[in-house]
DNA sequence: CGAAACATTGAACCGCATCAATCAAAGTGG
DNA sequence: CCACTTTGATTGATGCGGTTCAATGTTTCG
């Protein structure tokens, strides 16, 4: 069954049981925090974890919940007619899964953990609802979305590059995610071949540009850690 | 100027100054017409002429207007870092221009009309107002960006075929938008260029795959127009 | 009509996909 | 703990599709 199981909250309180973003450390980050934000009526949101593999939700399930990654990792994907996997997305701490659940009925792609990863489930009506409900939480939601199309219009842009590009933009849009431009460490949880599938060029090519980045001193391999070590190069390059 | 000169409606009415939508002829087909419905204050929507070549927005002017093509046709399009005009879209009649204006504060694209146009300015804030005010306008601007999406999702997949496919991906497309079975002839007031640069091709490349289309039988080149001849050869190609 | 913009066709080059082999890391079971 | 398997990453060789450069044809509009 793709639904994890439900944790209790760390540190309950009167408001905990219906949502752990009351208490949550990051609600400043996460749609979660500001969904319940305000509200007298706090919907219930529940956390999970989710083993590596196991998918949150597929193509044609009722678009009930909306998923935030609260640590790990998870990918987006459609298999397309010819049977190819499609990858759309990857979704690291705090970013949603499943965003067009609460534009349309049913989810329009698959989306399965990368890693064991801690999950918060937003009831998608009470989304929808909020929207009409609370102007502060329609601008958050329409900012989410407008940030959803910017990152779309630039990977079209970047898919007419050349493929040194295109993997250079993806660790800048990485690395710009950590808002701190101290940081030089970038996760990277997918394999070489979904990040292909993501950026559209064969896993041997992305494979090929992560070498000739760490040859002329770009950045540095760790596993599934790389350390950008030329940051004005990357930026120079994407 | 980039604004158009208002032109007085053709069956005034006692709304008809405060909004020509409420006498549209296509006010179910398009957003003005769910602007206006069933709002006990409809918001004053203004309809212009704008001769080709001439921007109905630019990056960075305040987005405080959502435009909808009535006639004619625009293009959507950025100017990259490397000074490459970059086509983000085409906008015939009844689709909407600007619809990131809801979601952000200034226009992310310019916006320049294809040739002689009749269009249709929303105030944005009567769109955002809208959205918390009635459930179903935000269900259906919420099902419009759904649209977007989907868009913009296929598009990416078109990047990654053949120049073929992307080109008849296209025209199916285009052709499914006149949601009429029987259709067969497809309105192209785009430059093979501005194709080109809409689907990532070259300007050769796009004539190329047109003249090839045509000596395959799938469709007839009839200048600015494109009769589809084999609209199931044409599918099985998208 | 003539000029300018646009479309088409041709030839050569280049980057990426593809096929194929090897290497490295992570499990797995005895 | 070590063979063995499995999975993922890397590197090499080859071919094709689309870009680029260049020339010619066609349409549009003053």
């Amino acid at each position: 069954m793709p639904l994890a199981n439900p944790i209790p909250s760390q540190h309950p309180d009167r408001h905990a049981a219906a949502s752990p973003c009351l208490d949550c450390a990051r609600r400043g980050h996460c749609l979660g925090g500001a969904l319940v934000a305000d509200s007298d009526n706090p919907p219930t949101v529940v956390r999970g974890v989710i083993a590596k593999g196991e998918h949150l939700f597929r193509v044609g399930d009722p678009a009930d919940t909306l998923y935030v990654v609260r640590s790990g990792a998870t990918k987006t994907y459609v298999v397309s007619s010819d049977g190819e996997e499609e990858v759309r997305g990857f979704q690291l701490a705090n970013d949603a899964a499943g965003l067009e659940s609460v534009c349309d009925g049913e989810y329009r792609t698959n989306a399965v953990a990368l890693n064991r990863s801690w999950i918060c489930k937003l009831p998608a009506s009470a989304v929808r609802e909020r929207v009409t409900a609370s102007a502060a939480f329609r601008d958050r939601m329409l900012s989410s979305l407008g940030r959803e199309f910017e990152r779309l219009h630039g990977m079209l842009h970047r898919d007419r590059c050349a493929a040194d590009r295109r993997v250079a933009g993806f660790l800048m849009q990485q690395l710009n995610k950590q808002n701190d431009d101290t940081a030089h460490d970038i996760e990277l949880p997918m394999s070489r071949a979904d990040l292909g599938r993501y950026l559209g060029l064969a896993t041997e090519t992305v494979s090929r540009v992560f070498t000739r980045l760490q040859n002329r001193g770009v950045l540095k391999n760790r596993g599934s850690q790389c350390r950008i070590v030329n940051r004005v190069a990357l930026e120079a390059l994407s």
